[in-house]
DNA sequence: CTAGATGCAAAAAGTTTGCAATGCA
DNA sequence: TGCATTGCAAACTTTTTGCATCTAG
């Protein structure tokens, strides 16, 4: 059994052809997905585009991947286990999103924070730059 | 002559009555805005929805305004002087904001950019703490 | 007076829904 | 078999555009 059938007969889905493969591309996607990257690649060709929102609402719902904050014309989503703590970083001009794997921000947060006598408890960054696609 | 009056002058912007009241919108704002923010407003009755779009977009364009990363719905904007250095923290138990004055970030986050090959060109942070209030 | 802004209506673009047919359990 | 899922078309929502009119400079 694959990880995305035993994923989702853990959440008591019926596996599918059409969710199989809209969670086997969020387990194999190192970046957030959005509804134009299923559109863009050719495993989708053969499934209905209503069917691909349903499916992601399906696994919203179920817990096994969230909607993440995005600048762009799509909702972006991505596994909810995809790593612990981490950000992520939108291209300003194509919109595109990445995650970064490294933080090392609360040291001078820490510091931010007492400067209002807060204690640090957490963080929500977004950072925007410009990818090497579109510096070029 | 108003803030805004001035703002659009400086940016070369015909000071029209819609794009006034767009941008003194922005101006007086604590928060992020959507269209939905404007069309709830009663300013706005009187002024075409294309017309908030349009000027959305304008004061996009001069650099007034910029899009900011959003789950919900809507594109939401800030003025681009609240998003690049001003911060807040919010008491996790009673939800007291307070602004932050200082940042001192960038460095870091230009290294993590850096580790996708982004070129950082802004941020937005929230942090969250326990307020002394909280604490005691 | 003229370039740019506006209102209105229509079109795009992105997403959701109703329904009949099909597939999973 | 029975309920969930799918495809398809149509509806809806959010945003953009064309064009005639109006307004700021």
């Amino acid at each position: 059994m694959t990880k995305a059938e035993k994923l989702l007969k853990e959440k008591k889905l019926s596996v599918t052809e059409a969710r199989k493969s809209v969670l086997e591309f969020f387990l194999k996607s190192k970046k957030p997905l959005n509804v134009l990257d299923f559109k863009g690649d050719k495993t989708f060709e053969s499934f209905n585009e209503s069917s691909i929102y349903r499916n992601i609402t399906k696994l919203e719902e179920a817990g096994i991947i969230q909607s993440i904050p995005s600048a762009g014309d799509y909702q972006s989503y991505e596994l909810v286990n995809h790593g612990h703590h981490h950000h992520h970083i939108s291209c300003s001009n194509c919109k595109k999103i990445q995650c970064l794997k490294v933080c090392g921000l609360e040291k001078r947060m820490k510091e931010m924070a007492k400067t209002v006598d807060f204690l640090l408890v957490g963080h929500s960054v977004e950072l925007v730059g410009l990818c090497s696609d579109c510096r070029s």
